[in-house]
DNA sequence: TATTAAATAGGAATGATTCCTATTTATATA
DNA sequence: TATATAAATAGGAATCATTCCTATTTAATA
């Protein structure tokens, strides 16, 4: 089933991979994929939980890490980084704040990584 | 100058408004507008600073208030609220911890609004 | 094995956005 | 003011990611 292979394909890649990508890396185990096949199955595996979906400038990035996280996105080399924060006090805020609920949320940083801040 | 127009219907405009729906409304001043000048137009005003883009399932809204502030989203009306924090220190701590360099970021919630939640 | 349901390839259709070009409008300069 | 130059525009074609459609293949089940 090719729904696996997309599925290993993204968990394998570290990075957070587009349709694009996926469609070619698979490609390389069953040359006869289509577009269709694997955007069907990343829509399944999303509904099901097993993959989340990041919105970049408008087009769609996977991420096989579905604990909860955020994302650092470098302005020089794009890489995007996952991290983790000590509190998340911004949700307690805004449900005392302004009274909505708060059932999820995306939070992703711009800047320079680490790797391409020369100091 | 159909720039203006563009951008005075963007802060008019409470919501934050698509491209399709601002196209729409400055249609109504100027019924021979086209799309064209409206995305070339709105491409300016974030390059000058003066309106802000937000990606949402893969289609820009454009945001006239360029204070920091960040945005919750109703999962139940589709309504986009706006919300600031009294402190905001996943910046300091994703630069201690991570070492990348942090300058801009984007914080979206998702959940139900106060007015559609009925408690 | 026969029957039914799910998955697939391939390509067409869609929809938001960008690009292109001839024309119009604004700006600067002599 | 008249003229040259630059910026803005309308209109539509082109692009690109994504979705949809259909005939065919594969898997699951009785």
């Amino acid at each position: 089933m090719q729904r696996e292979l997309v599925h290993t394909s993204i968990m394998s890649s570290k990075d957070h991979p587009t349709a694009d990508w996926i469609f070619s890396d698979v490609k390389k185990e069953i040359p006869k994929i289509s577009f269709g096949t694997v955007y069907r199955n990343l829509g399944q595996l999303v509904e099901k939980g097993l993959i989340r979906i990041i919105q970049l400038d408008g087009i769609a990035h996977y991420d096989g890490n579905v604990a909860p996280h955020n994302h650092f996105i470098c302005n020089e080399c794009n890489s995007i980084y996952d991290f983790e924060l000590d509190n998340e006090d911004f949700i307690s805020q805004v449900e005392v704040k302004n009274h909505h609920h708060v059932s999820g949320y995306q939070l992703m940083l711009t800047g320079t990584c680490n790797k391409c801040n020369i100091n």
